[in-house]
DNA sequence: CCAAAAGTGTTCTGTCTACACCCATGG
DNA sequence: CCATGGGTGTAGACAGAACACTTTTGG
């Protein structure tokens, strides 16, 4: 996939439906699906994104509830409940398989979208930028091993701007969360990184109902040089 | 009311409610309420706040939506949408008027709470804490106008801990978020002090779907050495 | 003049930034 | 031996913590 223009070496993507009915016929959005009553909101949103993007997101989270009484028809009020969900880099080696009506996009360079879900997304994105020191949460996009230099590719795709390398390098050892894995990993024909991962007492460290569901991980590395995220609504 | 045991001046309370039905019958609890049709999320949260407490807050934010299939009975999954307000000291002045099954609490020591209350406020401050620097979130506690030393005791309240006053005063007016009123004010016998107030910018400066809601105000000033908050159900 | 809060100055220390530099590797 | 990314050193700018100090007021 293309490079960003300014330093950064790797960009944020997002998956989008092309809707199949009214309103917005035509149109990109969010992935979305139905609430099922015997599962969890997580349970369900994430087998709204599964089913429509074929995606296992290793990480997914609550963003908001949408009730606006204007969306309802006669009865109860409706309600979106908006879940975000991140995708690492190995995870995304299957994926860009695009189907018919879905479509990876850079997160610098989105289309038109239906409903509100522009101003959707760029509060998803304000959240990541907020959260992206949580291990817990980097981890879901650079994979459980990692070297600095893929860590930092991570950081600059979230952010958007440009990160000395050096300073971050030195920011992230000296920060105690970070232990030496002893591997080592070698990029083309140059000399081989040092692989890290957070330490436990890191990954333990949070205490809020995000990060609570699908802990299961199939032991990935992070390869490849996109980050991927991924907003459904349920 | 009481003055923290650490060297600080103020404290955050929160109102609760003794639960007169099963299950935690007897319990304390979070406000709460049921969902209405033609109403917006804001509004019935509003709506609900107000009936049990008398409050009419300030500033009132969407905290998490729940939806755990263990509270669901047959049909749909049972879905509580949280919501969290903030109430200044000079609504309070009115307020400690406790109704039967209403109580005070001073965050710091809370009695036993029925459900999952207890983590939700432990949550609901955390997330408090992360916006106190919005001038959004604060002038909801300490008033439109406010001199240095009362702004300081809010800022006190919500992190829990002392914070040197010198260097708090300069860090804000260097912020260059705060004007000169020309106001001053004097409390006790003791030299008067500036009352200042947000910019307009400062005010304005803020993106997501927080803070949309109950933007009236009664031009009241901040005069009470507590400070309130309270969370509530739909 | 005294107490108490308002408000100012100064020193110290740690962290962030920019950028020069050295190291290891395969071709 | 050279190009490339991995990795280290260092000097200046800046921000926060600690605390001594001066000012204004009512009693």
């Amino acid at each position: 996939m293309d490079t960003a223009p300014n330093g950064i070496g790797s960009m944020l993507w997002m998956p989008l439906v092309k809707r199949v009915r009214q309103p917005f016929l035509g149109q990109w959005a969010l992935p979305g699906g139905g609430l099922r009553a015997d599962h969890s909101l997580e349970q369900s949103a994430y087998a709204a994104l599964e089913s429509t993007t074929s995606l296992h997101p290793r990480y997914l989270e609550q963003l908001y509830t949408f009730g606006d009484p204007a969306r309802s028809h006669g009865g109860l009020p409706m309600v979106s409940i908006v879940y975000w969900a991140l995708v690492g880099g190995a995870d995304a080696q299957t994926e860009p398989v695009e189907g018919n009506n879905v479509k990876w996009f850079p997160v610098d360079n989105l289309p038109e979208l239906a409903f509100d879900h522009r101003a959707i997304i760029d509060y998803a994105l304000s959240r990541l930028r907020g959260k992206i020191e949580y291990p817990q949460v980097v981890t879901r996009l650079v994979g459980e091993r990692f070297t600095l230099s893929q860590l930092h590719d991570v950081y600059e795709a979230v952010t958007g701007e440009a990160i000395d390398l050096a300073n971050f390098r030195r920011k992230m050892l000296s920060s105690g969360q970070l232990e030496d894995t002893g591997e080592k990993l070698r990029v083309g024909r140059n000399r081989p990184a040092a692989v890290y991962r957070y330490v436990q007492s890191a990954l333990r460290q949070f205490s809020s109902w995000d990060y609570s569901v699908n802990q299961s991980n199939h032991g990935s590395h992070a390869t490849g040089n996109d980050v991927l995220a991924a907003l459904t609504t349920v």
